[in-house]
DNA sequence: CAGTTAATCTTTGCACCGTTTAGTTATCCG
DNA sequence: CGGATAACTAAACGGTGCAAAGATTAACTG
């Protein structure tokens, strides 16, 4: 297909509004990180993006599989941020720290979008499988990391999930200001991950 | 105060329908049992209970407040559930592993509490100064325990923290069904959490 | 190019929700 | 006993997600 056919297949999803569909998307992460998610509803975004309060279902089933678009690429920015800052660190261990330091800093700074990902409403995944594929690449990229050990599938796989759970509820716990960093003398987060990740350099070969 | 009067003045708080606000607090764990915390509506406690719709605002400034009300019973019986499942245990190790696999299975056995409990609505505790010291318990158990370790207070604060979020992260992403522990060969919890705190023996003395 | 198809969007309306207000009733206390 | 007051009722407001039916318009087809 040309480049031209390409975009006049695109113009196939530009109907009344444009794109709506990803218009409402991007409305709904604005929405997020002016009003958290309590601001968060149908008929706001349809306002937002000038359109009445049923046209929104012509592109998702309800309001949960909106929420599910949303919180995708939220993941997806997740990953690629955990990415980014782990590129060029060849000890697994200083591989680990930054994906956490990442996985931390992004939380942090998108509180909201961060509480979508992880939301009850969004919690049962096999409903949105491409969401749970998405949400998977954070996985990914802690376990590819453990793979450069010696050490076996299976061994890699319980590591993957203990480095998993503490990142993830050191971050809720943060996230929710049930920990306050500064009571650490850490300033910075590398800091305080460094220091959480200490205990585990024997399995970090 | 005699007994005859402590009777007589907590009669002082049962005018028309009883005992409203216990009642409310009650119909709402049986909902969140049978039904989740979307089932949760005041208005539905309001019929459970007998009363109308607005009764509840007697007792309760707004939803939150009732929210947090229940959430409070939660958190203390898992700290209760935690405490019992330690005593006995004197080494700081076992008595960690208790803690936390009693964690893990109170959150399993109720988990639409549990949800509210660490929901999004009552993440912000400072509004609720007594829940927040009665999730603090928890955090109380596992610290006395590693208080008992030869090391300093502020060490002590340190690991603590990483047990903890070691232990919510875990138990969230086994709530949310991100972790099947079937797949970890450990069929009972306790097996799992033995091996989670295996490479911190060396730090629990 | 014309007519059909089908997707997008609007209109309207339902049921439910949290919350507020004003009024009623039952209990307490002097 | 009789006023004060807390607990509750009745009614209503604005907001929500969602469904059904109709209008509009872009895209496909002969």
């Amino acid at each position: 297909m040309s480049a031209v056919a390409e975009i006049v297949h695109q113009k196939k999803f530009k109907y009344h509004h444009g794109d709506l569909r990803s218009a409402l998307i991007e409305a709904a992460l604005a929405v997020l990180r002016e009003k958290g998610m309590d601001g968060l509803s149908l008929r706001v975004l349809a306002k937002a993006t000038g359109v009445t309060q049923a046209a929104p279902y012509s592109h998702f089933r309800d309001k949960d599989d909106l929420l599910a678009a949303v919180a995708e690429t939220g993941f997806q920015r997740l990953a690629l941020q955990m990415a980014e800052e782990a590129t060029g660190r060849n000890s697994v261990q200083e591989r680990i720290e930054k994906l956490m330091a990442a996985y931390v800093r992004f939380a942090v700074a998108n509180k909201p979008l961060f509480q979508l990902m992880f939301s009850r409403e969004l919690a049962v995944m096999k409903d949105y499988p491409t969401l749970a594929m998405t949400a998977g690449k954070s996985y990914a990229l802690i376990s590819a990391t453990l793979s450069k050990r010696q050490a076996s599938a299976e061994d890699t796989r319980f590591l993957t999930v203990m480095i998993w759970s503490l990142c993830h509820g050191l971050t809720t716990l943060i996230v929710d200001e049930k920990i306050k960093l500064e009571q650490f003398g850490a300033a910075n987060i590398d800091a305080f991950i460094r220091r959480t990740v200490a205990p585990f350099s024997g399995e970090l070969v």
